[in-house]
DNA sequence: TCTGGGGTCCTAGGACCC
DNA sequence: TCTGGGGTCCTAGGACCC
């Protein structure tokens, strides 16, 4: 059975969003970003934008100097994914095989159709969404995801692109390796070194070379130019467990202030344990992460013995694993995250320690408290901002 | 230009045990 | 005195993606 694989993309996600909830903006440049006036960066821009040369990924500082004029919104995360989740609605009518990739990506696989009907089926997707929420996307149809994906970038916006079986080097082969997918930045340096720049030329390299340079990498790199990929489509009714969650904040102005680091890792820590809470895991694993204001980063862990989702114990180990790698240099960013995560409902902590049960409740009436009023309507004393 | 915040996966070394 | 091989667990860092 062949199968065919789409992948849709919306187009400018959040600033198309924006632009339909305050049609004032349509036709302008806008650029969502997280708080305008910090040290953020563009998450997207509008085509309008694109134009001054803003990007993803750029500092805002950056943007603001290549286009005055923006309009810089900070970006609202919840209807993005309220949106997202529309348009997976929409999109079940046409498959039940969808794998959301993120909020703004989706896969669909269609099985035994040729490509005049895969051609049609795309058209009909796109109008419907045109329809429906207003909203434009690119699509991209090969015969696996890697290619899919890959072809989605060919023509945006409103795009739509077509590669069959074996036609992948003819449209990407003088491409940079940059361009494929699993390719940063280091590994176009360390194939450039080589003498490889191009895909056609990581295609035509032999697969054990890559793999005696890169390990199993290599085989990963030597497939993928080839635009071959297994990797099959998992829909979104396959429950995926996450294997870590967590926050980090970059704080205004670089500080080394111990009052004001540590009342940023209890909030931090709250934010994390509420989560844990609210989505019904346990961790294993604590982790805190420091970037100084010289952009080194570094990531300290210490497992515990037993499971919790208790912000008490978070902060505590967190704190214990700051406090042993603070030597007063001033800190850029923090983060708490945690790992070994464990579905709740396998272990009744309850029934074996009723002493326990007390402060749970309170901790759940205060995270109901945050759920219906946001993070800053109960906070302890240590973490109130200064 | 001056670099966010959310993740995943992989590698490598050290401790420890048999 | 000098020294094996295998396995697991834990920690730290790096590359990459959206």
């Amino acid at each position: 059975m062949r199968r065919v694989i789409f992948h849709i993309d919306m187009d400018a996600f959040f600033s198309s969003i924006e632009q339909l909830s305050n049609p004032c903006l349509f036709g302008k440049p806008v650029i969502v970003c997280g708080d305008p006036d910090g040290r953020s960066v563009v998450s997207t821009a509008s085509y309008q934008a694109r134009k001054y040369g803003i990007k993803s990924g750029m500092p805002v500082a950056h943007a603001k100097r290549l286009c005055p004029h923006g309009i810089y919104l900070e970006g609202n995360p919840q209807k993005y994914v309220y949106t997202s989740i529309q348009i997976l609605r929409t999109l079940r009518d046409f498959s039940s095989l969808i794998e959301p990739f993120s909020v703004d990506e989706a896969f669909l696989e269609f099985n035994d159709i040729d490509f005049d009907q895969a051609s049609d089926l795309a058209g009909k997707i796109k109008k419907r969404i045109r329809e429906i929420h207003s909203l434009t996307c690119s699509i991209g149809i090969g015969p696996n995801k890697i290619v899919a994906k890959m072809a989605s970038d060919v023509s945006k916006p409103d795009g739509l692109t077509i590669i069959k079986e074996g036609e992948f080097l003819k449209l990407f082969g003088n491409k940079a390796v940059g361009d494929l997918w699993g390719v940063g930045s280091k590994t176009s340096e360390r194939l450039k070194a080589i003498g490889i720049t191009t895909i056609a030329q990581l295609a035509n390299t032999s697969e054990k070379k890559l793999v005696n340079l890169f390990g199993s990498y290599g085989s990963y790199l030597w497939m993928t130019a080839n635009g071959i990929d297994e990797s099959p489509l998992i829909p979104y009714y396959v429950g995926i467990e996450p294997k870590s969650l967590g926050h980090e904040y970059t704080l205004p102005k670089d500080s080394s202030e111990k009052r004001i680091l540590l009342s940023t890792l209890l909030r931090l820590s709250e934010q994390v344990g509420r989560r844990l809470r609210r989505e019904g895991y346990l961790c294993d694993t604590i982790v805190v992460k420091i970037r100084k204001s010289d952009f080194t980063t570094l990531t300290r862990q210490k497992k515990l013995a037993t499971p919790t989702d208790l912000d008490e114990i978070i902060f505590k180990v967190a704190k214990g694993l700051f406090l042993n790698n603070f030597r007063g240099h001033r800190i850029r960013l923090i983060g708490v995250s945690v790992r070994g995560l464990i579905r709740k409902t396998e272990i009744d902590w309850d029934g074996i320690f009723p002493t326990e049960r007390r402060r749970k409740d309170i901790i759940g009436v205060i995270d109901s408290i945050r759920d219906r009023f946001g993070d800053d309507a109960i906070r302890r004393c240590g973490s109130i901002r200064y």
